[in-house]
DNA sequence: ATGTTC
């Protein structure tokens, strides 16, 4: 794939055959690899309806169709499309974090007292146990309530749903569009991280770059923090897998003609495409609640072991698709946003930020690889992209060569002699999620600042991971 | 990511 140097961190794919609009890829010379997902991008570049380019991020790497990493936006009034491959099969995965009244001397005392309640108090793995059991109607609740039916029924507080994301819960969700399978599967599954990269990481500030705005995100050198990395779980996949089947099925009646059948899509303003986005911010809802009731599981942990609890930082999702209004050619339009392994990174003074905020911009959560640094961003004024950047470090091998060439004893040593207490769900788990299967994080949020999409506010390190 | 192959 041809990449076309335009700043030290933008490169541009130009339009050839299907294309509708180029490609733009943020990256550098050192970062850039092609493991398919460039093409990937330029794939996504044909979708009926899209406008301006399709976007990758620095930490962009092969996916379900669109790359994860990718960035689209479609003009809804056009015809423009919306793809189920374009959010991912975790919908609404994305990050919480919360942030300790303890500081990063306090915590090796009670380390190993923390980690072990955490890991007690944290289910994980494939299907099994959540921290909600819900109610005869709690799922329908839930799906169109998200987090604050979650607070409704006694967890957490108001600032849990003023910190998060869309006060807690997306509008226009309807269970009617959330297949009884996919109900059934998300039953059981409320407040539980899953397993491939998902964790929760207890981990301390250990740099601040912007003091006034780590100050009014919370945030403080050396303060101990919770990082929860999950998504909707088998509810959020089965939604997937039904819309992306329905609409491949339809997608030819409408005339729409896609390079990869994994780009699936419906026009988003037609039955099909309006009943994907209904279940998907069902989904969103879900996970939102989810990430809730762990952080709110979480919070009890540290408040048992040491007195004190947590504060919601902000929780942030890196799979979903919006409808947004932005400028485009001198217009004002009404596009569909995908962001796929991308986050959405408000500049200070949009209104959609709460008030205590508006004046930095939207935090900007990214989960490191395991064992690594994690970070905090904020978003603006110039943004690119829709206001979206990187969603964590991106993986650089598949989950199958990870595991193949990692000894997880080993890694569990490594760790531990850095001073991170594991407490992990399976080893070939552990060993698929080896940092060396992942770009540097450190250099993705590098890039990622210098193209101009975010700025850094502080930088995390593990000090104890639960691992999905 | 995922009751890791409906």
């Amino acid at each position: 794939m041809q990449l076309v140097e335009e700043t030290p961190y933008r490169f541009r794919i130009d339009p050839r055959g299907p294309m509708r609009v180029p490609g733009v890829v943020f990256t550098s010379r050192a970062l850039a690899t092609d493991d398919g997902a460039l093409e990937q991008v330029a794939n996504v570049a044909t979708l009926p309806g899209i406008v301006r380019a399709s976007y990758a991020m620095p930490d962009v790497h092969w996916g379900y169709g669109f790359p994860i990493g990718g960035v689209a936006a479609t003009d809804v009034r056009a015809g423009g499309v919306v793809s189920p491959g374009g959010v991912g099969f975790d919908i609404s995965c994305g990050v919480r974090l919360l942030a300790a009244d303890l500081e990063r001397s306090d915590f090796h005392r009670v380390a190993e007292r923390i980690m072990d309640g955490l890991s007690r108090e944290t289910p994980r793995g494939a299907g099994r146990g959540a921290v909600w059991q819900l109610p005869g109607d709690g799922l329908l609740r839930l799906l169109t309530e998200g987090a604050r039916y979650a607070v409704e029924r006694g967890w957490g507080g108001q600032r849990d749903l003023d910190r998060c994301e869309d006060g807690g819960a997306v509008p226009d969700a309807d269970p009617d569009r959330v297949s009884t399978r996919a109900r059934d599967r998300g039953l059981g599954q409320v407040g539980s991280l899953g397993s491939g990269n998902h964790f929760l990481e207890v981990q301390a500030v250990d740099a601040v770059y912007d003091e006034r705005t780590a100050t009014a995100f919370g945030l403080h050198l050396d303060q101990v923090c919770v990082m929860i990395h999950c998504g909707s779980r088998g509810l959020g996949h089965q939604i997937c897998t039904d819309h992306v089947r329905r609409m491949d099925e339809t997608m030819a009646d409408r005339g729409i003609t896609v390079p990869d059948r994994q780009l699936a899509c419906a026009p988003a303003d037609s039955p099909d495409g309006r009943a994907y986005l209904a279940a998907m911010a069902a989904a969103a809802n879900y996970a939102r609640a989810n990430r809730h009731v762990l952080g709110v599981a979480a919070g009890e942990v540290l408040r048992e072991v040491t007195g004190r609890g947590l504060d919601l930082v902000y929780d942030t999702s890196h799979n979903l698709a919006r409808i947004e209004q932005h400028d485009v050619d001198g217009d004002r339009r009404t596009l569909c946003v995908h962001r796929k392994g991308a986050t959405r990174a408000l500049p200070p003074g949009h209104p959609e930020l709460p008030p205590d905020l508006r004046e930095v911009g939207q935090p900007v959560l990214i989960p490191g690889s395991m064992g690594t640094a994690s970070y905090v961003l904020a978003g603006v004024p110039e943004g690119d992209a829709f206001h979206s950047t990187c969603h964590g470090a991106g993986r650089t091998r598949s989950r199958h060569q990870a595991a193949r060439t990692t000894d997880a004893r080993q890694l569990r040593r490594d760790l531990e002699r850095h001073g991170v207490v594991v407490r992990g769900n399976s080893a070939r788990g552990l060993a698929e999620e080896a940092p060396t299967a992942y770009k540097d994080v450190d250099a993705v949020v590098s890039v990622a600042e210098g193209a101009g999409l975010c700025r850094k506010v502080a930088r995390l390190v593990p000090l104890g991971v639960v691992k999905g």
